[in-house]
DNA sequence: ATGCACAGCCGTCCGCCGTCGGAGGACGCC
DNA sequence: GGCGTCCTCCGACGGCGGACGGCTGTGCAT
């Protein structure tokens, strides 16, 4: 075991092996896998799945704390299975690692909502893999450097999308900006008068000069404004 | 080197080492680090700061690869500093690994935000740190994997939240799930008909049959439920 | 076959919404 | 003081929106 890397087994002698499902099509893949695992004290494997309804049947049968999981595989896939393993009662400890060539976003997202707990590309190094399967085991999550890249990318550019919309609003006094908030959780403009302490022509005036600013025909138009703008949250 | 977690840099030999700038306020913190880092090959300690402003000045002075960012620290803090360094001309290359005691969520949101390519945490072995600095010199990510269990809960939760709330939708017809998208994207009756080649009149009848089965008083409210129920995206 | 329920479609009536014009007061700026 | 901006309020008009009832066709059950 490689000193240093193993903030999530920090011994491994005293605790018992980690238990790994192996879910592959492919023999090749599974026996390399099988050599680079059982040459490790503390990871063993106890059992193989050649497809998904293979892994969720052999999960059920030896209840291991990990699955390796390929997505592309006959008849049932990995991200399905996944799904089940995870939400089969009595097996929600059973993490599972997906390992897969591609990178692929939607296959990220899938698994990811699947509950999957991690996500390895087959070029990884051997000892990036061993390191992943002890992370997930230890409960914690794991993407490759790729694929966390590619997330934070996303997870930015929207935000700053969110940003530039919000420049959008930047024309509207502050008195309107309230009042589309108010128009976005849906409120008629008597409603809104009343919780602002206003007449409701007023409050209707602020509604139309945030609709002429805006572009806006209805206050239905507001309200996809008020999301899109994210001025109201989901 | 340690075999197999170089996937970052397979060929440490041939390569410039990377340059790594050092910004913590605590002395024993960077005088750690150092002594880690000097006695690798294929990476140099070329400068330290004790705030976010020396960050800044040293990134400017020094161009390193990547800067290892506390974030609490005075004058100005790491997330300010991560922001201002990206964002200068000429330092787009210079990735940030933010290198905190904190797992706050709201600092790892700022942090991605303002540009960083990683967020470790202090209690990380020093090989995954070592691994770490090589993977966003190599300009991927890495996220510490405590951090990226509680990124992917957060994502796959608010998933489920929406998944929760399309079931409010199940009461509606087919027909009246298409009319709802079309008003949640802010159309009029007569555009609804003439999108779905309806008359004018029935795009309204199942717009009033969607209202009363939701309960909404408005199309405004049913252009809320759209969006809550991410019927139509943001 | 009859009755029933539901989805889809249409026309009519009333009300709220949105528009326009006007008007007053508070505040800051030249 | 003059000017501009913002907030507030009012009244009147036209139109779209929403409610209601009626009509058709399909599928199901008795």
């Amino acid at each position: 075991m490689i000193p240093g890397m193993s903030a999530a087994d920090p011994s491994s002698l005293d605790r018992a092996p980690i238990k790994v499902l192996l879910a592959d099509d492919e023999r090749l893949v599974r026996s390399g896998f099988k050599v680079l695992i059982d040459v490790e004290d503390d990871i063993e494997v106890v059992g193989e799945a050649t497809n998904g309804a293979e892994a969720v049947e052999q999960a059920r049968a030896t209840r291991p704390d990990v699955v390796l999981m390929d997505i592309r595989m006959p008849k049932v896939d990995g991200i399905q299975a996944t799904e089940q393993i995870v939400k089969t009662h009595g097996l929600q400890h059973v993490r599972v690692l997906i390992l897969t060539t591609y990178e692929t976003d939607a296959y990220v997202f899938e698994a990811l909502q699947a509950g999957a707990s991690g996500f390895m590309l087959k070029d990884a190094g051997p000892a990036e893999l061993l390191h992943a399967i002890r992370v997930v085991a230890a409960g914690d999550a794991l993407l490759a450097p790729r694929i966390t890249r590619r997330l934070i990318g996303q997870f930015t550019s929207q935000r700053v999308a969110a940003q530039a919309a919000e420049d959008r609003l930047s024309v509207l006094t502050q008195r309107e900006r309230e009042v589309l908030a108010l128009v976005g959780q849906g409120l008629s403009n008597d409603e809104i008068g009343s919780e602002l302490c206003l007449s409701p022509a007023t409050a209707r005036t602020h509604v139309s000069h945030a609709m002429a600013k805006l572009g806006a025909r209805d206050r239905a138009q507001l309200v996809v404004i008020a999301y899109r703008t994210g001025l109201v949250s989901p």
